[in-house]
This record gives structure tokens, sequence and C-alpha cells, in this order.
DNA sequence: AATGAATGAGGATTCATTCAT
DNA sequence: TATGAATGAATCCTCATTCAT
């Protein structure tokens, strides 16, 4: 590796400073409250300085993008030591979830707001890596249920994006409130995180039984 | 009565073409990209002709929204007909597919933002019954289903939230480009549509499974 | 007098209308809210015609002027039958601070605000008439005052001057809420309008003892 | 410490600027005709330049404001050395006309427009000290003027209420044109201030009388 | 006589971005 | 490297006024 100088240090340094505060505000107050004068506001820097680190107030949206998948990737990571591989699916079931609830904004930024996306491709950039990752550590798990039985005669491939779309629906549908309001005049009583997730088990049931 | 003259024409016509002009803002770039100047650009009247028209821009947001539930319910409709209810589950489903494909950014309009939806419920504004009807004939569908031996043992409610869900999902991935994203290193050769139409038949499949 | 025709009785109608709308408007929401769409919505007209009565919303203001001083001076006349003019002048001061205090936003108009006056004076208009009939009721209530002895040695005019403004003030001290500001921090308990009352009755005591 | 850098030297200045700005169009057009637009035209700056020195529309106000009252309690200041009380009560009343009458517009920002005072108030700022302390320098003269036997048996708070309504009455009638019109029918002949001060001069013989 | 349609100028405010220092 | 000053375009919205019908 290089040798990293003093001044780079403090280059890190900063940057990361403005992609958390970017980050503290995406959580506190969404995506639309995410400024530049905020941000400098937040770090005690001038809005100007950080056109030093950051050509845009793009590129720093597309680092929120990029840290948003590195943390959903890792929230996953942990559990592919789980053995048995429809258990694995089923926990990181629940760790997208926990993660898409945690982080409603984040989760919006990464996989609902086009803004981020189309300025990945304008830009030709290869950051995507990351969001692949997660979908190839879905996809072999699939593959090692039907290696075990599950989902027979159903191509894997397909399976997954299934899976990954039901989940992305419940979440979505969760955290911008339309679930909420059609379930207001339904399984009143519940709170909807309840319901969320006794949806889920129960979707989990269905997977089960394509054995 | 039903005549109208012609100073009504005229008024329900440039209110017609205040919501296109939104309309196709919004196809072309976004719901932030609806702005009353950006109308009035389109319609080529000043800003504050609008206002005789619309009392708010919520209220230009609002027309849309119901025009968009309108719509899908009215896609719907002509399903119901269809005896067998898993069939007209798949029909449904498919219909409920391409009205999100073809008007992407009405579908995020509806389901996706949730300004419209919080316009909706801070006005006590009830435009909703429509997309309740629309979760209603799914759970009237599904249960239908069971009564036909599908989805045994499962609770009603909770197999159509899961349907939206992924229905949702997949739609979702789809226009946002999300799905195209991962699919571009994945399933290449296949175009978009066609994936994500065989994702959805083999979801049937699953469906059907579950007998 | 020349007969009225069925036209111009309409004409005068409609413009009281517009006039009493134009009042209401200041009763209950002040001078800004006197806007022509406000008060074409009031009376079921359109905005435009209110061009045809009035040339202007100047002119409207105007006319709401003239008649704020005929209500004032037929507010006072009745007590011009009260014999004793010290009488005369008490009752005359109570009646000034009720019009002033029950028509808060009327009396701004007439006294305080300087468009209304300035037009006046643009227009070359000689609307003052009432104006100034107002002053000489009270001009000569102070004379006849003096031939019973009181205000000795003092200049009539000047004594009516300084009688006036000092109603003037009180009354647009207590209606600013300035009066009260002060008020808070001393004579507290008191409620405002009692306060008010109160300094009058003083003012009187101060007065009589000039004899 | 009381070292000014020039930048900060250069804040203050644009600060003031600003405000002279604003103060100008109060002066020539009034009230109303303040707006951050016409700021910034007066000043060669653009319009959002002045949000970098004053939070809002409001702000600016009430620097004006507060202003206004230092200027006026640092007019009355220097007559509080006056030994004899009753000399020192006349010297503040002319010094509160000629206060009024030399910045009319600034003495209406303070004591008459309601906007003003209803910013304090919704606020809870406590810039009014100021406005309590001048009326606390009169009432403790007014004390004191009882202490040398003059206003014999009344309460020195309502005096001095009364007193007060008195020049400001003299005063808002003065500046308004209001005074002016009538005189004009009148006392012809003198020109408006040396009759407003003939009023006041035979003011101070009326209370001179309640000794 | 009356209207409804339309406008243009104006209001406050926010924000990403640039640039001389 | 860092800044603070500045901008200009954008946001929604209101209003007095005009004019063809």
């Amino acid at each position: 590796m290089a040798t990293i100088t003093k001044k780079e240090k403090h280059r890190e340094d900063l940057k990361k400073e403005i992609l958390t505060a970017a980050k503290q505000l995406l959580n506190e107050k969404g995506y639309e409250a995410i400024s530049l004068r905020a941000i400098a506001d937040k770090i005690d820097y001038s809005a100007g300085t950080i056109y030093l680190y950051f050509k845009d107030k793009n590129e720093i949206i597309h680092a929120l993008h990029q840290e948003g998948f590195r943390q959903l990737v890792s929230h996953f990571k942990m559990y592919e030591v789980i053995e048995h591989p429809f258990e694995r699916l089923k926990a990181m079931g629940r760790a997208y979830i926990q993660f898409a609830t945690q982080n409603p904004d984040l989760y919006q930024l990464i996989f609902v707001l086009p803004e981020p996306l189309q300025h990945v491709e304008n830009c030709g950039l290869v950051d995507w890596n990351e969001g692949d990752r997660a979908f190839d550590i879905l996809l072999k798990t699939v593959s090692e249920c039907q290696t075990n039985g599950y989902f027979k005669g159903l191509e894997a491939e397909r399976v997954a994006f299934v899976v990954w779309s039901t989940m992305h629906g419940l979440c979505t549908l969760r955290t911008s409130g339309h679930l909420g309001h059609v379930a207001a005049a339904k399984a009143s009583g519940l709170d909807l995180d309840t319901l969320m997730m006794g949806t889920f088990e129960m979707y989990v049931q269905m997977l089960e039984r394509l054995k």
C-alpha cells in the first residue's frame, strides 16, 4: 500500500465527517433535508469547503448510496454462517426487514429513489458491486435451499427475484405508510410492525410448503 | 342539466390540460419536477392562472392521485368477470404489472411517494376508498381461491398482503431500474420486461403449489 | 329632487353592498384583508363588476373613510342635546372611546392609516367636511364650557386639540396593544378596558379642575 | 477582544446598510413598502444576500424596532439630570414630540403598528425593556411632581397614562396628517409645527394648573 | 350590466454553486 | 486548505387590474 500522508489522512477524515453529517440529516429529517448548508453547519465548516472534497452534491449522495449497500451487505454477512440454507434465508429475511425498518431513509436512498441510481448510470460508475453481491448472497442461499429440496423445479434466479420483490414490497409499503393505510381499515388492533412481521412469517410458511 | 356550456367546456378542458401537463412532467422528469411554473410554461398560461382552476399545488397532486387510482381500479374491474378465482388472480396480477409498467410515475405517485398520502391524511380526504377497494377486490379474490382449495390454512388477509407486496416490489424494482441493474449482471440476454413477466409467471406457479 | 330610475336604484344598492362587504372584511379581519376578490366573493359578483361601480380600490377605501366619519358624527350627534356643555363633553368622550373600541379597524382606517388620507389629498377630494364637522362639534362644546367657567383663559381651539389628542392617543394605544404591553408590567389585575375607562374618568377630573 | 477584523467590519457595515435601506423605505413609502426585494435593490445586492445577515424579514423589522427604542430612550436620558420634576416633564414632552416629528415612520413602527409588537410577543422577546423603561422614567417624573405638589390627589400611574396618551395622540395626529387637515380649515396661517408646539405649551399650562 | 379568464408584478424564502481572498 | 460573501434561479402563492364577450 502506498503510505498515507497526514494530509491524506485529514482528507479522509473530513470526507467521513461530511458523509456522517449527511447520513444524520437523512436519518433525522429525510432525503429532502440533505442540503450542503445543513451539512456544513453540522461539521462546522463552510459550505464551500465541501466542494474541496466532493465535486458535487450528487457525489455525496452517491457516497451514501455506496455506504448504504456496504451496511446492508455487512448486515447480511453475519448470517452466512448459518448452515441450514432455509434457516439462513429466513434469518436474512428478518435482517432485511430490520435494516429497512431501522433505516427507512437510507433504504429509500438505495432502493427507491431514482436520482442516485441515475447518477450512477449517467457517470458510468460501477459501485454496484456491493448491490450485486447482496443479490449473489441471496441467490446462493436459494440455490442451496434447492439442494436441500426446497423450491423444487423452479429456477433459482427467479426465485431469488421473487423473494427480493416480496421483501422489498413489504418494506416499502410499510415505510411509505401505504400498508398502514390499508391495514387501518382491516387488521385493526394490530400495530403495524406486528402485522408486517406476521405477514413475513406467513410468507416463510408459504415458501416452506414449496419443498 | 346535462348540457355543458361552452365556458364550462373550456373550464374542464383547461383543468385537464393542467393535469396533463403535470402528468407529463411527472413522467418525463419525476415528481420533483412538478412545479407550477413548469406547468404554466407547458400550457402557455401564466402561473397565476392555474390558481383559477386549482386551489393549491396539493390539489393538483391530489387530482393526479385520484385519477391514478381510478385508472388502476378500472384496469382491474374488467377482470372481475373471470369466474375462476385463481385465474382471476392471475389476470389481475398481470393487469397490475401492466399498469405499473406503463405508468411508472403515476404508479409511484400513488403507491410510493409519501407526500400525496400524507396530504390525504392531513386533510381527512376520503379518496382512498378507491385504494381500499382495489385491496378489497384482491382480498375477495384470495378468499374465493381458498374456497377452491388454494392457500389452505393461511389467513386470507395476510396472503393478500403478501401477494400485494410481491407485485409492488416487482413493479417498483423494475421501474426504478434496480431490477435492471442486478439483472444486467445475471440473466443477460433477456430484456427486462420478459424477465419480469417470467418472474411473475414463476410466482404464479409457486402460489399454485400452495393448493 | 330628480327622480331615481330603477337602474340608478340598483346602482346604489350594489354600491352599498360592495361597501358593506368591505366593511365586514375590515371588521372581521382587518385592513389588509380588504381585497377585491374577497369583496367579490362576499357579494356574489365577479371581481370585475366592482370596477363598474368604483374606479379603484382606493375609491372603495375612500368611501369607507367617508362613511366612517359619518358614523362617528352620528354617534356624537345624539349627545348634542345634553344641555350642560361639560356633561356633553364627557358624554362625547365616552362615545368616542366606545366608537374606537367597538370599531377598531374602522377607527384606524379614518384616523391612523395614511393611505386613505393621502388618496384624499392626491385627488384633491373634499370629503373631509364630515371630519371637520366632528371637530367643530367638539370645538363648540369646549367654547360653551368656557362660557360656563371651564378652561379659563385658554384658547378654545387648542383645548379642543388637546382633548382630541388625548382621546385619540388613549384609543390607539389601547387598540394597538401598546397600552396593554406597558400595563402588563404595571397595573396588573385590571382588565384593559377598565384601565382605559378609569384613565378617562381621571382625565375628566383633571379637566374639571381647570374651572 | 476589542479589535475588529476587516471582515467583521464589513459584516457590520452591511447589516447597517440593510437597516438603513429598510429605514429609508419606511420613511419614504411607509411600512408596507419594506420588502426584501426593495431593500436588495437599494443596497445593490441580491435578495438572498440579506439572509446572510438576518434570519428573517421579522428580524429586520425587529432590529428597527429596537433601534427606535434605543434612540427614544437616549433622547430622553439627557433630560433626567433636570432637577425640578415638572421642568423635567416639560423637557421630556418636548423631546418626545421632537423624536416623533423627526422620525415619524420610526415612531409609527414602534408605537403604532401592531405587527412588530406582535412579533415581540410571539417570540417572547424582551426588547421591550426599553419601552417599559421609557414609561418608568415618565412615571417616576410624575411621582416626583406629586411630591412637589402637582397632580394632587390623582393616581400617578393614571396621570402618566394620560400624559403619554396626549403626547402620543398629538404626535400621531400630526404626522398622519389628520391634524393638518383639520387645522387647514381653522388656525390657518400657522404652520403645523408651530400649532403643535403651541398646543403642547397650552397643555403644559393645563397640567400646571392642577397643582 | 356583468363576467370569467387571464395576467404580470409582487411577496418571502431556500439552495447549489462559484470565487476572490 | 478553507472561507465567507454573494448570487441567481427556483419554490409557492396573492392581488389589483384589464378586457373580450
